[in-house]
DNA sequence: TATTGTTATACTCTATAACTATA
DNA sequence: TATAGTTATAGAGTATAACAATA
């Protein structure tokens, strides 16, 4: 018998990376209550901070899901001041969407959370562990089309 | 100004965790359409493995869902032949559950398939970067609860 | 009366389709 | 007529609640 090599389901990646991404995604939801947020919504703020004043179907494109959320997600940030919506001049149709003073500290909470449940996750790894989870993913990021954004030019050589 | 440490959200381990997670996920329950089965099955199917026999009420806690939603996952894969239902002689409320030769040929071609996704997954990173994230996620899994379950022991002592 | 499994119902999230207003 | 946004509707997935059988 050639030492079948007996893999078992929950051993892969996939299944670790599924549960584990929503187990995460469960907790930050959770996190998010507190300002009446859900996860959409920081997505929503976050794509502002990085394109200011595109218009509802840009943002649709660019958090890949139907304009009619953004319709609903952009509602709910309106009524409590953290996004504002101009129409554009130019053309009536579109609503241009911008990120307030408030929307700004709102989105700067929410990755300051991000951040604290980043630290809870990697706590049981050593630091070399972390950095080659931090890397890996940064790989990961840039292979699956996830926003890799140019981070603060700290060296602008 | 104290040079800010500008991190974006899309830059945190959550935010990849979660939409990394969500993008497997969905990859696979695409693969596991051609058998009719959705990745909540394949949980039913794997706890079987290591739990045959268990009642379905046991089978819930292990998944972590809904009793009433392990009856139509059971539904289905008693419908088609993955599994059966053997009313306990000692108690007769309790339905236990066994994988049939069929259910162990269909989980073992889903822990295939996943491994298949994971060497996609991993195609793009150095073999110490894939090694690292394996590592990282076995740390990670032990520390949140997930089934580690002991794998083939290849090296004893 | 308490527990297992089942069925009925409801809720969350999100997409699709229908509609309004501009172009 | 085509497009941006909006509103209405529908579907997937899963939980909670009500119920039936057995203990």
């Amino acid at each position: 018998m050639p030492l079948m090599n007996d893999v078992k389901w929950v051993d892969t990646l996939s299944f670790r990376l599924g549960v584990l991404g929503a187990l995460v995604a469960d907790r930050y939801a959770a996190d998010l209550t507190a300002h009446d947020l859900k996860p959409k919504h920081v997505g929503l703020l976050s794509a502002l901070d990085v394109a200011p004043g595109a218009s509802q179907l840009e943002i649709a494109k660019l958090m890949r899901v139907a304009p009619s959320l953004v319709v609903t997600l952009a509602d709910h940030l309106e009524s409590t001041g953290a996004v504002e919506r101009l129409r554009d001049p130019a053309d009536r149709r579109r609503q241009l969407l911008y990120l307030t003073d408030r929307g700004r500290e709102l989105l700067a909470w929410c990755t300051d959370r991000a951040l604290v449940l980043d630290a809870e996750l990697t706590a049981g790894l050593t630091p070399d562990q972390a950095a080659a989870l931090g890397a890996a993913f940064d790989r990961l990021a840039a292979a699956h089309g996830l926003p890799v954004r140019g981070r603060t030019r700290r060296d602008p050589t």
